[in-house]
DNA sequence: TTGGCAATCTGTAACGTTTCAGTATATTGC
DNA sequence: GCAATATACTGAAACGTTACAGATTGCCAA
């Protein structure tokens, strides 16, 4: 049996949600009618219109989703697209926070699509193109030359990427000018009379290591200070194997005296090992950090603080995917944060 | 104009994704035997049925989730509805991902939905299920007396609370032992020879709060220790005020020579706040901390840890909404995670 | 032979929406 | 005064799925 009343069309019960059909039985109109007033369209009269959206509002109307999806392939819906096992957690939850905020003013609704243990990030993103499960997807951890970025572009599915591509295709994107903060950090770091610096990188094969790489090599010939290589980890790399990297290498001779590190559980990291090694922060080395929720300071105040807000990644990259899907050009809808300045929570005189 | 191809029913070109009709062409059967057939009905014919199912998966056949919708009413939809602002990060993205990796091996999709700024909690719920939007929820930040719970069950919608309530009405839920933590926390640091004891708690209303209070106040009693009441604070405060009013208890006379905490933030708070007053962590005080993610050793390694699995927490409530929409008792859809040891990470002669 | 029945399979309708191709009525041009 | 036209509205069809109520076939008992 159907598990719908039985009574085909009883418009008197008002436990049911009212459809189209409920509207045009209140207002005496067709359904067609209906639904051409609730969008506003032209060739319907302004007394009709205004009276439809009345009734509509009055009764708490609301189009059902699935009939809008069914009948137009338009889902309401914006993917956010996550690797489950390597992004690091905090981040996370301050992107969908962002993009949450966003969508809450709009009939869209976010879903998350996880992509897990080593499979093919350009897998999920498949499955949303071909299963047309949403009308915009937003990706992370974007590479130089990404396949998912390809892909989409390919079919013509609205997007927007967490970090730029460099492949000569054009699309919207927001990104964290890291080149920036490398550039501001070792400054900031040359100016306390730091000479020998290393940079704890963002995970290899991700676009924004390579920004955050050349920041860091011209400000270091900017300031003539010399790199100590430190490339055996990054910070995708776990707790543990940070550490113990870090203490080896502040055990050799020639050890750097300062730090660039792109995050901050990767600098907690970072600290351990200094201390394991028997060195003190502040007085034989100093870091410039990034952070992205405010609690380095609390850890140790010697440390120097660059905030990124992912928040706002969310929010921007949102507004990107929804503006392609409105209709905006992509190449409008790519925008870069730049860092705010280096903080510092203890005075060095201290 | 339709935005499709306008030849209506081209079962040749093999770009548009396949639908029943597609397959009862290649098949040769109705729509209707298609249908039933993937779904193992027992009134086709057993070489139909695994011919069918070849053919659906040589193809790719993917049912289209809108048409099931629209004719079943079914979502295949779990909604992890998350509070905007209060819920602290890291914690948010780790259910998340425990959510996910259940789903994953399922057809339903994760959509969270968000509620913000001093909106009631119920607005998001009623929304979910006025617009039948979902087939099942997750919901955090429980109450003895929670109108959303009460509110699911009122309208037969199946649920999962993070945390239990305590209404007398049964459903399903995961939930941390706080009570046992809080035990073992005031055991450990008796049994260092703390007396004077403080409890950084719970948000006020949530249930874990009580929990936890009841488990310090028991096992106070137990070891024959007293509380330093510290109640103008809990883990929902922010960072500042938990710090100031940590330093202000720990500048009066009376001040407590052990923590326990509910949060690791919360906790990193704590400490500063302990020494802006000019005490040290290990020898004027101890604490033991609740973290999620193991980052807190590495902040002071003095700190005494009790890991929460939230990762766990949402695989686990995932579970126990598909069991509930699957027709198990709700009753029998409830866990309780019991708290691992005390972690040390420094000896105490060291 | 015929009636009954089990085993398979099928057509139709409906879920709620939007688009297409109208229809009916009033208004204008000449 | 009459056709042409603009204005306001409407029914039918379709999107993909499932439930219901048949339809067809073969087989067996009487």
């Amino acid at each position: 049996m159907d598990r719908r009343r039985t009574e085909k069309n009883d418009e008197t019960s008002a436990k049911e949600r009212p459809t189209l059909k409920t509207l045009a039985f209140m207002t005496g109109l067709g359904v067609t009618t209906v639904s051409r007033a609730l969008k506003d369209a032209p060739e319907i009269g302004a007394e009709t219109r205004r009276r439809v959206q009345l009734v509509a509002k009055q009764i708490g109307y609301r189009p059902n989703r699935a009939g809008v999806r069914l009948r137009t392939g338009r889902t309401n819906v914006i993917s956010l697209v996550l690797n489950t096992e390597r992004e690091i957690m905090s981040f996370v939850s301050d992107i969908i926070y962002g993009v949450s905020e966003v969508l809450a003013d709009t009939p869209y609704h976010l879903i998350v699509t996880p992509y897990s243990r080593s499979q093919d990030p350009l897998d999920p993103i498949r499955y949303l193109v071909e299963t047309g499960s949403a009308d915009g997807v937003i990706i992370s951890r974007t590479q130089p030359n990404d396949a998912r970025a390809r892909y989409m572009l390919e079919h013509g599915i609205p997007f927007a990427t967490h970090g730029r591509t460099d492949m000569g295709l054009v699309h919207p994107y927001h990104d964290f000018d890291n080149h920036a903060f490398a550039v501001e950090a070792v400054r900031r770091l040359a100016g306390m009379g730091r000479r020998k610096l290393a940079l704890l990188t963002p995970p290899v094969g991700l676009t924004y290591h390579g920004h955050t790489v050349n920041g860091f090599a011209d400000a270091l010939s900017e300031v003539g200070a010399t790199e100590i290589p430190f490339s055996t980890v990054s910070i995708d790399h776990s707790i543990e194997q940070i550490r113990t990297r870090t203490a080896q290498l502040m055990r050799r001779d020639v050890r750097p005296d300062g730090f660039v590190s792109s995050a901050a559980a990767a600098t907690l990291a970072l600290v351990a090992g200094i201390e394991d090694a028997g060195l003190k922060l502040g007085r034989d080395v100093d870091i410039v950090s990034k952070q992205s929720s405010d609690l380095l300071h609390l850890f140790r105040p010697e440390l120097l603080i660059v905030n990124e807000n992912f928040r706002l990644a969310g929010s921007e990259l949102a507004r990107s995917v929804l503006g392609w899907i409105g209709g905006a050009a992509p190449g409008s809808l790519q925008s870069l944060s730049v860092p705010g300045e280096v903080l510092a929570y203890k005075r060095s005189t201290d």
